[in-house]
DNA sequence: CTTCTTACA
DNA sequence: TGTAAGAA
């Protein structure tokens, strides 16, 4: 009944992408190997990417200049499907920015050499840290 | 000619 | 990440 399976239906191909993102296709070929997209393929092994893939990308590359490598991102993308509600309400993608953003000023200030800009573990362990 | 993969810088 | 090389 939605007219979600057009958001996911697999239709542009990888130079429409490519403008439609600013990215190259080595840094969207290397998303796909890290898990973030999943593309599908054409017989002749073509990618090819819904309107949720370009979404998904501009986001990326979003997160990507705010400073959190792929490992963050996996766990950001992972806190949006699951639970997503420790207790009451769902977080919203502002919130979760916001919440994002105060994790890397602190990473900042405590070690200048960012050692786990990907680590977010810690809203999956405490249950109540946000 | 464009995209794909693999591998090296 | 960029780029080279060879296949498709």
């Amino acid at each position: 009944m939605e007219k979600q399976w057009r958001r996911s239906m697999p239709i542009l191909s990888m130079n429409i992408v490519m403008q439609l993102t600013g990215l190259t296709a080595r840094q969207i070929r290397y998303y796909e190997e890290n898990e973030l997209i999943f593309p599908s393929r054409t017989e002749g092994k073509q990618r090819m990417f819904s309107l949720d893939d370009i979404d998904t990308l501009l986001e990326i590359k979003d997160l990507l200049a705010s400073g959190v490598n792929i490992a963050g991102i996996k766990q950001i993308f992972e806190m949006k499907k699951q639970p997503a509600a420790t207790s009451v309400h769902k977080i919203s993608d502002v919130e979760l920015r916001s919440i994002v953003k105060e994790e890397l000023k602190k990473s900042q200030l405590n070690q200048r050499v960012s050692l786990r800009q990907g680590d977010l573990s810690r809203f999956f362990n405490n249950g109540k840290s946000y």
